[in-house]
DNA sequence: TCGCGCATTTGATACAAGTCAATGATTACA
DNA sequence: TGTAATCATTGACTTGTATCAAATGCGCGA
């Protein structure tokens, strides 16, 4: 045990999943050595909160996907945001978690505290810079699911979902190149998770995935395992 | 003319109105001068459009708004962004601009070239910072957005609007501290741009808005002018 | 001052999605 | 192996918002 340093390590990034993905590939050796002190994986279960509040979490995700809520005082909720693999997580400068993350599904987590991550920031701005990217991405989606929600039929918004998770979650041994237009993948959100995301009720969510299915655009294996036969009708039905 | 090189600055940052509170507050004397030379100042007329696809513009707003719109190929528009002085306007680090950026208002612009202002964002990394926190908070106002397109009832939706104009738009001589709750202001949208910030037909609006109006929420002076005689009932109303 | 064009309001009706309620399917556990 | 718990589907009905269609108000230029 103590020969081998590396079975010390919080983390061990060389053998990391996502290792060149994540904000880490913006890290040298030496500065990723740094970065690797301080973090800690976390298992966290289904279903549990990982932030809110001022309890703000840095941290990558390795596995699973994790949701980003809001909630008005009525218990109305919105997802605002689904992270998956490699994504970072975590408002940083910011005193208050302006909305709440929950594990959608059992999640990995490279963990790191708030203090040390925010001075590493400061020191390495090509770290800094990464991060500045990634948000700049999520400001994007953020405003393609401001078009979706303000504009979409139930139908199109079901259709759309189901085309950015496909795309999206790591793919769960499916043909999805450029020529074979065929995807399967596993949902990693319940019904309520999915109307919670497209601004419906799960009862419309469930119907217009019947439809979908009984016009062939998807089939079931099971509530959760998804086949797209043909991935542009699926574009065609989620408008554009 | 030639004995005054103030004159011959293209923008005056001294005089600037926006000076210290846009991201050139970020620089020192001397950098800003710097930027100050690959400045441009621009007018814009109401509903001319500023950026599109890979015409990419990048300035500070001085004075007017600028609204960012998305369209479904059918015409459903949603707009996606708002941008009040001191807003810097541009999406960085992209080839091409993900929404269309349009002058809501007659509006004023300094503004600088793709080029000259990324390399100076490299050298000096404040300047980056800065630009970065504001891209959070630009993400934050997204998703609280999303939680509104969402979930939000049109009466909520309007008064919501409603509230976020009071705060952000520049006052027009209202008192709107926070013990005085009234507040003065003139919309600077259309009908037509309110619902489709909103996520609604124009139809909606205007009845939600008569509808606060006779309950006394809200007074129109004119179609444009407005006066919430107490903003805590407007709160209320707005939901959350 | 008239009349044109545009923005806004108002009304009647249609429809997509929500609500409420029951049933079915799947998993987990005792 | 049954039984509860969770998740999903389906049905009947309601409702908020959209749609379609006038009507009104208002600014602006001739």
């Amino acid at each position: 045990m103590a020969g081998d340093m590396a079975f010390e390590l919080p983390a061990k990034c060389d053998r990391c999943v996502v290792r060149h993905k994540a904000i880490c590939g913006a890290l040298s050796e030496n500065e990723l050595k740094d970065l690797n002190r301080i973090a800690r994986q976390r298992r966290i279960p289904t279903g549990q909160v990982i932030a809110a509040d001022s309890d703000i979490v840095f941290a990558n995700i390795l596995d699973g996907v994790v949701k980003l809520t809001k909630t008005l005082s009525d218990g109305r909720q919105q997802i605002v945001g689904l992270q998956f693999p490699p994504d970072f997580l975590g408002r940083i400068y910011a005193k208050e978690s302006p909305y709440f993350a929950e594990a959608a599904t059992d999640v990995e987590l490279c963990a790191f505290p708030k203090d040390g991550f925010e001075r590493m920031l400061r020191q390495y701005p090509d770290l800094e810079h990464r991060l500045f990217e990634n948000t700049l991405d999520e400001l994007d989606s953020a405003r393609e699911w401001m078009l979706l929600l303000g504009r979409k039929t139930a139908r199109e918004r079901v259709a759309s979902l189901l085309l950015m998770i496909a795309r999206r979650a790591p793919d769960v041994g499916c043909t999805h190149t450029p020529e074979i237009r065929f995807s399967r993948f596993s949902l990693p959100l319940t019904r309520a998770d999915l109307a919670d995301y497209l601004g419906l009720t799960l009862e419309t969510v469930s119907r217009q995935i019947t439809n979908l299915k009984k016009e062939g655009v998807i089939e079931l294996v099971d509530n959760r395992e998804i086949i797209v036969p043909d991935v542009d009708i699926l574009e065609d039905v989620a408008g554009n």
